[in-house]
RNA sequence: GGGGAGGUUCCCGAGCGGUCAAAGGGGUCAGACUGUAAAUCUGAUGGCUCAGCCUUCACAGGUUCGAAUCCUGUUCUCCCCA
């Protein structure tokens, strides 16, 4: 009865979403050949996928695997979602120009909660199956780990990319640094995966996995890569770049920064983070950029949050930004004696929170960037008046405040 | 173990006794332009009770009227030799 089948979908179907966006796949015969064989068998493939709880959230970045694997579970396959919570102690090389700092295990056990959270608002966590990989770690001792070394020579790991270019630069690379492709290796072994996902920067690693598998007589994993984007700004997108953005951001925030994509970067987040058919994205492509831009944004924040939040982000962002028209919601801070000393509209910026610092507050106002009640002041030691009325305090484009007056004291 | 080169402001990177809150670039912020961008142009970019003052140049001491710059010790990184 096919409605006892796990697999649903033709071949044509898996393959096709295995290669969705993929840069590359390892290899696509192998990979056709297990297809076919799961569907013949109606034996679901075991799909690995890791994420390191190294930082405390997740980017769109991120969210591109997530995707892949949300297609691949929903045509009926095993996914196991590997919390690097040992590795992540270690510290992935990938991508990483710079010696990465060795997280203690409160650190890791610290974002590992909120990982596995944001996940699931792509996942159906339900049905995945989620291993830590501490789990077989964390019992392996110092003769399990030394055992693990002694399947590659220095030589094969200093191929590595990264190695190479940090040593070429005479800079620093840790002999931790060496095990993290193997314990992510090893998880393929552990899990006995059938294909691991991973970004383009991963590929050593995946790699690693094969080899091990293929050492423990399992047949060696199939790999598929998936692009990094970059960020908002064209750099690769990470956090401390602060040109991200997070899966947990509100639709509001979603909207307004996909907005400010540049155009060149289009293509590729509309392959990656939507499931728009192929045919469709190079229409939209044809069409005007900034059409297409707010059609991603609708795609990505609807995803989130639903068709309604993102609609209603989509209006705001049209009033604000390109009718500039005001905020909906302003920030309102009721005039408090015990601001500052002195009344300088420097120092009340800051006191209202709408800048840092002082000097902050003092600059903005030099450069014509204040404005108070719609009138820009231009100097920043000017007295300001505690007002009877609600004042409008902007800073910039994008910072709002309502002062309003003192809050009637409390009985 | 021996020898050499280094650790500079958010990042990269100049500075090598005063003229240094410290060149230049990146980022960021503000202004102009725009399609919402991107690119480009302009300016700003330690803090403060701001024509002055205070805190920064790995850390701790020292020399000097005066130190990011010199000396000593500590610590971290890289390179070469063993």
């Amino acid at each position: 009865m096919a409605s006892s089948r796990q697999l649903g979908g033709t071949l044509e179907d898996h393959l096709a979403a295995f290669r969705r966006g993929a840069v590359e796949l390892i290899d696509e015969r192998e990979l056709e050949k297990r297809v076919r064989q799961a569907l013949a068998d109606d034996q679901p493939m075991r799909i690995k996928f890791g994420m390191d709880p190294s930082s405390p959230d997740l980017h769109l970045g991120h969210a591109i695997p997530l995707f892949k694997l949300r297609d691949l579970q929903a045509l009926g396959h095993h996914i196991v979602l590997i919390v690097g919570d040992a590795t992540a102690m270690v510290g992935d090389p990938s991508g990483r120009s710079k010696l990465r700092p060795v997280l203690t295990r409160e650190q890791v056990a610290a974002n590992l909660e909120t990982y596995t959270n944001q996940a699931a608002l792509v996942l159906d966590l339900e049905r995945t199956e989620i291993v830590r990989n501490a789990s077989w770690f964390d019992g392996m001792g110092f003769e399990g780990i030394l055992q693990l070394t002694t399947r590659m020579t220095v030589a094969q790991m200093i191929e590595r990319d990264t190695f190479q270019e940090r040593l070429g630069a005479g800079e620093p690379v840790g002999i931790n640094e060496f095990l993290y492709p193997l314990m992510q290796g090893w998880d393929s072994v552990e899990v006995r995966a059938d294909v691991e996902l991973g970004g383009t920067d991963q590929l050593f690693n995946l790699l690693v996995g094969r080899r091990l598998q293929e050492q423990d007589s399992q047949r060696p994993q199939v790999i598929v890569t998936t692009p990094l984007v970059n960020g908002l700004d064209g750099r690769k997108m990470s956090k401390s770049y602060g040109n991200a953005v997070g899966l947990t951001a509100s639709a509001r925030e979603m909207t307004f920064d996909l907005m400010r994509l540049d155009d060149e970067s289009m293509g590729v987040w509309f392959l990656q983070l939507t499931r728009l058919p192929e045919e469709q994205i190079a229409e939209l492509l044809e069409g005007h950029p900034r059409l297409a831009k707010a059609r991603l944004a609708a795609e990505i924040s609807g995803c989130f949050h639903g068709a309604e939040a993102a609609a209603a982000a989509a209006e705001a962002f049209n009033r604000e930004v390109r009718d500039k028209q005001l905020p909906a919601d302003i920030p309102e801070v009721h005039w408090d004696p015990a601001f500052g000393s002195t009344r300088a509209l420097a120092n009340l910026l800051k006191d209202v929170g709408l800048v840092q610092t002082t000097s902050e507050g003092r600059r903005a106002v030099d450069q014509g960037g204040v404005r108070w009640n719609a009138e820009v002041q231009k100097d920043p030691r000017c007295e300001m008046p505690e007002p009877n009325e609600p004042v409008l305090i902007q800073v910039g484009k994008k910072r709002f405040t309502r002062l309003l007056p003192a809050a009637p004291a409390e009985s």
